[in-house]
DNA sequence: GAGGATCGAAGGGGACACGC
DNA sequence: GCGTGTCCCCTTCGATCCTC
């Protein structure tokens, strides 16, 4: 194991870091913690086979934690079926280095249960969105993940406001863009802090900042565990009477699918020129 | 209900071939 | 020599079934 690189050295790794390897450190940038299957289905995909894939995958990361450009996290979140455990990878000093070009880097840090289980959530969501778009002839033309995609705005007060979505997506075909805000949901919060949340989805759709940027306002789009859940939350906007009706979407994680190639417009497609 | 047996999914390692 | 792709096999571990 290698212990912290210096300049000339960091200059050697990165000459040798092949496209992918600097796109999985990239990835783990973005979204802090990745499980080793997402690393996998997002830049391990066009094996003959999954378990090659899977494989290679895993030798790659053997390879870079070697290098202190990555680790891996003593917790592990479950899944279903035995076996499932998957191992999370986060960037190790060297990868934050090699990608920042700061002078110290930083170690990784164990987070909390809660905190890895929202994160790799949303990271979830991001792979997911990926492979919609390759099986649907579409792009994942821009993403931003949490503090990327939060906009500040000044509310009706006056007051300085930030909107905060777990992810801001833009879908793309030849002639379209679709454009989302995601709210990743694995209810820990009440229903009232989730109305809140809509609530100033509602006071930024009102300043029309974004409207002005891309003409139309994204879709925001809430996801769920459980059909209890979503239902609950449906009910809890169907009620409100300051929320505009079409603005939000309710869904299960499984049903993302349906409902990113489905979905009609909320004020018509953003037509490319 | 508790504890053991079994199943299945996924991780991990060895080995070999191939290309640069 | 090194990295990568693939196959094969073993291990691990949660879920489920079965027996008591």
């Amino acid at each position: 194991m290698l212990n912290r690189l210096g300049h000339r050295q960091l200059d050697h790794f990165r000459m040798r870091f092949s496209t992918r390897d600097l796109a999985i450190l990239a990835s783990l940038r973005e979204h802090r913690f990745l499980t080793a299957q997402q690393i996998i289905r997002l830049h391990f995909y066009g094996h003959a086979t999954q378990p090659a894939g899977a494989r290679a995958c895993s030798r790659v990361l053997e390879r870079l934690q070697r290098l202190r450009t990555i680790a891996r996290i003593q917790r592990r979140i479950g899944g279903t079926g035995g076996g499932s455990t998957s191992q999370v990878w986060t960037l190790d000093i060297n990868g934050h280095r090699l990608l920042t070009q700061n002078k110290t880097g930083r170690s990784h840090f164990d987070p909390s249960l809660t905190f890895l289980a929202h994160t790799l959530a949303v990271a979830e969501t991001r792979v997911t969105l990926e492979e919609i778009a390759r099986r649907n002839s579409l792009r994942l033309a821009h993403v931003e993940i949490e503090q990327t995609a939060w906009r500040q705005f000044i509310g009706t007060g006056g007051q300085s406001l930030w909107l905060k979505p777990d992810l801001a997506a833009v879908l793309s075909d030849d002639e379209f863009d679709d454009r989302w805000f995601i709210e990743v949901d694995l209810g820990t919060e009440s229903l009232k802090t989730l109305l809140g949340k809509c609530a100033v989805y509602e006071s930024y759709r009102k300043t029309g900042k974004e409207q002005a940027s891309h003409e139309v306002f994204p879709r925001v789009l809430w996801l769920t565990t459980t059909q209890r859940r979503a239902d609950q939350l449906r009910n809890a906007l169907a009620n409100s009477r300051s929320l505009h009706p079409r603005l939000f979407t309710v869904a299960r994680f499984d049903e993302i699918g349906a409902i990113i190639t489905d979905q009609p417009p909320l004020n018509g497609k953003e037509e490319r020129a």
